[in-house]
RNA sequence: GGCUGGAUGGCAGAGUGGUCAUGCAGCGGACUGCAACUCCGUGUACGCCGGUUCGAUUCCGACUCCAGCCUCCA
């Protein structure tokens, strides 16, 4: 692992409940803890759930370079409505709906190169937690139980309901767009425990058969696995509200405490004008666009841009990212790094970039610039070329980068081809046997015929090597 | 209607009160037998209107437009 930990300059982050970046203080000496929330697993996840993983997996990754020691918590939603009804619709046990996305998911972020959390906890492994939450809710006169067999949360209770959005309970249009559940003393009043209905899958509380609400779970499950008060709470664009407010009021009010210090939240993804979202159905699943894309490119693609900045997903903008990668391969092949003396120059702008709430995009134009360094080492003074590739793939490697072998990155995906890499070689060799003899116009038939498969040859002084079109 | 964020060169995308982002694409040159890769050079970019300032893309105010949230959503 590289080490950043004696850098000069200090880690600022953006708050979305300061709504300003200030340097990041933990609650105690180098321990950072960071609960973000998870998948809700009835479907297959999407570029977008890609983007807070990579996101939250980058950020990780950098603070522990940088000193901290991580404990990163991802929630996994295992039971809701939707996953009922789909489970229903499928005909098989919720159960074996959401087991099968979990490991399909984990398949999702191993190929992206995404680390798993630290702990990945369950809603119905936390029930006990949840109904303890809910009676202590109870008991302090923030939660009811009501006349239908639900219990809400008594939103006006909470003197600071609306402190993460900025909003103001009397702005709200409650019922603009739902139906109002007529057993809760207030429209604002949201769900903590919801009874079953006949035949529906339950568990056993103080106020009858049931499951929990949505919101709940993540404040069950961020205490218990990180304590009432914890560093940073990250998630998805769309979870500001009514989730993350009400995992506060939730939270707050159970334990006295605050709640997170940090929030933060990771930009949208956009088809054209819109938000990628499973309820407009415009969205790529991780698995559909990996079947055309190296998965770092989508990586790559996804580190590009500012974690907090919207992106747009567009036909040519992976032929983009792959165009980028790219370069960096070329860089770094026919380099073996190793460790040596290079300036701290690099390394220094790197962590200047991500100290500043995680500017990746700053970052990797530093690292743009240390591949230029790399390239012409290469040709000028080759005994320096080690040490700068290394440099490259360590702090690469801070963003999930350059982990691949570049002459394979750089071939591609040569399933399909109709050539085997032997008879590609083959060829080359034909090739370089050709030009010795001066017969060029042989060898440029032989480049030209593999070009006519997409095969596009480069020839350096440590000998040439090919790598796939487009 | 309320709240939040945004508008940067052909495209993507950082950033800054006053000589450089960066990448892709383009153009000129070098390297190469010719290419590809690479290197060197190259672009009167900062939504609109005012204000502050010696100087604003950067600070302040108005305006226009875009997105997100106010319903399940990462």
């Amino acid at each position: 692992m590289t080490h950043l930990a004696d850098a000069s300059s200090t880690l600022s982050i953006y708050s979305t409940l300061s709504r300003t970046k200030a340097p990041f203080v933990p609650l105690e000496g180098n321990k950072v803890s960071m609960y973000v929330c998870g998948v809700t697993v009835y479907d297959l996840c999407h570029i977008g759930h890609a983007r807070v993983m990579v996101a939250f997996d980058v950020i990780t990754r950098y603070l522990r370079a940088r000193g901290y020691e991580v404990t990163y918590v991802r929630n996994i939603t295992d039971i809701d409505d939707k996953i009922l009804k789909r489970a229903d619709e499928n005909g098989e046990a919720f159960e074996a709906l959401t087991e099968r996305m979990v490991q399909a998911m984990h398949e999702d972020e191993g190929r992206l190169g995404i680390l798993r959390p630290d702990i990945e906890p369950r809603a119905t492994a936390h029930i006990a937690d949840i109904i303890a939450m809910t009676e202590t809710l109870i008991d302090k006169g923030f939660a009811y139980a009501a006349s239908n067999g639900d219990v809400y949360y008594r939103v006006r209770r909470f003197e600071g309901y609306g402190k993460l959005n900025n909003r103001q309970l009397d702005d709200m249009q409650s019922g603009a767009r739902i139906e109002i559940e007529a057993a809760k003393e207030d429209p604002l009043d949201f769900v903590l425990w919801k009874a079953a209905k006949p035949g529906e899958a339950s568990w056993p509380s103080p106020w009858g058969d049931g499951r929990p609400g949505w919101h709940i779970e993540c404040s069950a499950m961020s205490t218990c696995c990180l304590g009432n008060t914890f560093d940073i709470h990250g998630g998805g664009p769309d979870l500001t509200f009514p989730h993350h407010e009400n995992e506060i009021a939730q939270s707050e009010a159970a334990t006295g405490q605050q709640y997170a210090n940090v929030w933060m939240h990771a930009g949208a993804v956009r088809v054209g004008q819109d938000k990628m979202s499973k309820s407009l159905g415009n969205f790529f699943t991780i698995r559909d666009v990996l079947e055309q894309h190296n998965p770092e490119v989508v990586r790559y693609l996804l580190v590009a841009s500012h974690y907090r900045s919207a992106i747009s997903y567009e036909a040519n903008s992976l032929d983009e990212a792959r165009r980028s990668l790219e370069r960096f391969y070329n860089a770094l092949e026919n380099v073996t790094p190793e460790e040596g003396d290079v300036s701290d120059e690099w390394r220094a702008r790197f962590i200047a970039a991500m100290d500043d709430d995680f500017n990746t995009a700053g970052a990797l134009s530093v690292l743009f610039e240390l591949a230029r360094e790399l390239n012409r080492a290469k040709k000028e003074a080759p005994q320096q070329a080690p040490a700068l590739a290394f440099e490259l793939t360590s702090l690469g490697s801070l963003l999930g980068l350059f982990g691949q072998d570049p002459a394979a990155f750089l071939k591609g995906d040569t399933e399909g081809l109709a050539l085997s890499e032997e008879d590609i070689q083959q060829q080359i060799e034909a090739r370089a046997a050709a030009k010795k003899s001066k017969d060029f116009a042989g060898a440029d038939r032989i480049r030209d015929e593999l070009a006519a498969q997409g095969i596009i040859l480069k020839d350096s002084r440590e000998g040439t090597t090919w790598v796939l079109e487009g």
